[in-house]
DNA sequence: TCAAAAGTGTTCTTATTACACCCATGG
DNA sequence: CCATGGGTGTAATAAGAACACTTTTGA
């Protein structure tokens, strides 16, 4: 950062601009992949969908701002939460020079509470392959989180994330199937998510379903913790049959 | 992007904020991986190094004020050059809210050439692994951007932004174990960076070397582009020898 | 003729892929 | 007893890793 030359009231200039934070907010319901949405009640950009933000407080750091706009809407903390990058072109924003730290997230659709934000703001849940014509550049926000997102989920088990603590391993196998937009091997699947030994076996089953239970699992936060020092891979390949298919 | 409920004058109580780009340039020269740091003038922080960046202006997208620093201070512009992530931490900034978009450029570092602005910034390639106590939030900075080009150096076949346009397999086998930290096997390097088919060999070879001189090749740019639709791998493993021997 | 780096193949091991049938439950 | 999804193993292929000697040049 370099503003030597410049004079205090050159310097003085450059703050009249602002920073938000816009959070994509990632669930995961019968078997789609969904983000979070907000229906805008007044100008620019009123009535039309777009990504739940705020503007940063002067006293309140980036991250600090996105776990609260996530919190505001949802009333979940403690999610999974990363920072993607700033958007800032010159007309981004109707109003000024306004820049945005874009962030996903990651949330249990379960957990997910109605508050008074978000029915003010008319939150609701869209499936991420339909989403369009969101106001701002927040379409162009969306695809770079949703990239991230499938790179992410291929290289570090955040998937868990979107599930319910105990879940099978075939809707994690869906889940994987809905973020990345391929089928799967199931049984190349189960052998290599159960290779990595990251979860654990609950010697539970699913109950109340019209054919042969489930087993349930869940994720283990204690030998991921230690696998994470080490850098180790995680890497999950699609089912060439499908590919050969198209 | 969400501030419907705000009074105007709480809206623009947002605007005292500014942001900058950092930019962190490598280089790479006698076998090490440089990064080129200013020696600032002013406080705050004078006389310590810092990363190379400027305030945005008002009506500049962030992109092309990563570009202007990079062009000011070296000369080169039309290089490799990817943002990274904002850093926004409230105190980072002694003088006021500064959030700061960190790039990092890849140059070919016999093309810089010292402007008037790096000649008054005092500008000079410091070898990454050697650098310590910048100003600012700027180790934070050069950390998140080393380990973005780690990884990306492992996926995408950008190595070569910091070669000379005809290089040696050798000089590229060094290069990559630079910017790694590792030792890679000359054999099963070359034979995974040939087979890519993304080198072209020139029918060239090092004039004036006291041994059997190399072989010249250059990158395949067009070839780059048809292949970088499929988004094929480039991946790069170290050898097994050196692991074992820590 | 020596020093210094260039160049080159094969074997072993590990990881990935393809693929099909029986099992347990509820209705 | 039927429909539905759960659960399992093996063989073929591909990719990665280990490893050592000969070649070419300038000094």
């Amino acid at each position: 950062m370099e503003q030597e030359s410049k004079t205090m009231s050159e310097f003085n200039n450059f703050f009249k601009s602002a920073f938000s934070v816009d959070n994509v907010i990632f669930g995961f319901d019968e078997g789609d992949l969904k983000v979070l949405l907000i229906k805008r009640g007044a100008d620019p950009f009123k009535g039309m969908w777009a990504l739940p933000g705020d503007l940063v407080y002067p006293n309140e750091d980036l991250n600090t701002a996105a776990v609260r706009v996530l919190e505001e809407l949802t009333g979940i903390s403690d999610v999974y939460l990363e920072q993607v990058r700033a958007f800032g072109a010159v007309n981004r924003h109707p109003l000024g020079r306004v820049i945005t730290i874009a962030y996903f997230s990651l949330i249990n659709i379960n957990k997910y509470v109605v508050t008074a934000a978000s029915f003010a703001q008319k939150a609701k849940w869209h499936s991420v392959s339909t989403v369009k014509d969101l106001a701002f550049d927040h379409n162009q926000i969306l695809d770079a989180c949703y990239n991230l997102l499938k790179q992410r989920v291929r290289t570090r088990p955040i998937g868990f994330e979107l599930l319910p603590h105990k879940f099978t391993l075939t809707a994690l196998q869906h889940l994987y199937e809905a973020i990345l937009e391929t089928e799967l091997d199931k049984r190349n699947f189960r052998k290599k998510i159960l290779s990595m030994n990251l979860l654990i076996d609950l010697n539970e089953t699913q109950e109340g379903v019209a054919h042969r239970p489930a087993k349930l699992y869940k994720f283990d936060n204690d030998r991921y913790d230690k696998l994470v020092q080490d850098g180790f891979n995680f890497e999950l390949k699609e089912s060439r049959r499908k590919l050969m298919a198209e």
